[in-house]
DNA sequence: TTCATCTCTATGTCTAAACTTATTTTGGCA
DNA sequence: TGCCAAAATAAGTTTAGACATAGAGATGAA
């Protein structure tokens, strides 16, 4: 047993990732049942049901009923990212925060949002672009269109005293999220919003959230050159 | 209830998540403990426990001894990125896959990556340069670092015939792997390896990975203009 | 042979009950 | 009033036992 202070299942779950990374398990092989198992490590075997359970969600283990459970031959490993609220982030790392909303108004949809949000073209949003700082330097650059059917009560929010992503995910939670990262230069709008040159390459985050009557909200968040997004597994 | 064919466990989650999203339940509200929700379903205490902490790992819950269970207050959500393998990426959207080591040999390590790596600076790795391509189009372009400490047998790998990625993930499987995504401007090799031009934005994700031996492999991926890195919840 | 059907097995899920533990609440004491 | 210790509480974990079910393998019919 490799841990000592956490819980059975934990303990179970540290060795048995122990043995594979130690190749005692290899690739493909086929690992003993859990009832076997719950002998060895004396416990009951809803306990090594729980720890293999976590073990083949982060992709260690395949397992299937009847045919066993045996050691992921090409494991397609996942990262989990938070994707942290701005002000929080930027407060976390020290900073002072401010944001400036640059624009609000209401817009008809341009297609690829329209397409995001499975929306009209042409629907009149809420349309919003801001800018948010620490310490006075620009952090990222949001480009946001709210969908006022989804999010009743967005009209009368002012969002120059509370950021709309604060606004939406303390009222609005959603029940489905897409998310797309890429690289774009930065256009001369970008460029300006975010103090840097046109053509620098800026990390953009795309996301789209859903609730039972739709579409919330739909942004793309463009950061300062340089910012790199981390996760940790 | 919302779900027909789910487990108990899976219905209650859903149950809960309707009431959070349709604002029964409002974020800073403290909920039903474990107990009177098992009465109320009709289920043991030990399953409704389980679709709370499903839905507390998924940010929507906060829970604590003796405090209970509240909607969180500002989820600050979680989106889950799988890291495919290049080959099997490119083969599911239908492409033939391919891909062409461009240099391998050993070289001392550079500062950066000795740093990401825990290594010391100057120690002679195996260096490893790859481009990976689509229907013979360039996919992505891979700058690698492998450590034969953490990985032996590595200097007897043929990389030609099998991708550094699958003979790594296959044989060492790891503990532990630090991850960022950013953008950069190609440089003239990432342009010339990616076929495109210079100064063009790529998405760039550097990633390392540990075992108990110490780190594996150090990678930074730059994908083809365009590309995006998709993850859904 | 090939296909459909049956059987069996390892995982999936649930339950009731007990015990553990973090944390809040309280109540007593100074 | 302020502080500390004790009690209470809600979640965390484990257990033994039961039943459900996917699916691999065996069996048998065509």
């Amino acid at each position: 047993m490799t841990e000592r202070n956490a819980s059975k299942a934990q303990a179970i779950t540290s060795e048995v990732r122990r043995r594979i990374v130690d190749r005692e398990w290899r690739q493909g092989d086929r690992i003993p049942d859990e009832a076997e198992l719950a002998v060895e490590f004396g416990v009951a075997r809803a306990t090594v049901n729980k720890a293999l359970q976590m073990l083949a969600e982060e992709g260690l283990l395949d397992r299937k009923r009847r045919a066993g459970t045996h050691v992921t031959v090409n494991p397609a490993r996942k990262a989990t990212l938070t994707i942290p609220i701005v002000r929080e982030q930027i407060e976390q790392a020290g900073m002072e925060y401010s944001h400036r909303v640059v624009a609000q108004r209401r817009s008809p949809l341009p297609a690829d949002v329209a397409a995001r949000m499975a929306l009209p073209e042409g629907r009149e949003l809420i349309h919003l672009r801001t800018v948010h700082y620490g310490d006075d330097k620009p952090f990222q650059a949001e480009d946001r269109w709210i969908n006022p059917a989804a999010a009743p009560g967005a009209e009368a929010v002012d969002f120059q005293r509370i950021t709309a992503n604060e606004w939406l995910v303390r009222n609005f939670p959603w029940l489905h999220a897409d998310m797309a990262f890429s690289a774009e230069n930065a256009s001369a709008r970008d460029a300006r919003l975010l103090e840097t040159r046109q053509g620098t390459a800026l990390l953009i985050l795309q996301r789209t959230t859903f609730n039972d009557l739709g579409a919330i909200t739909s942004v793309r968040v463009a950061f300062h050159p340089g910012y790199a997004m981390i996760a940790t597994h």
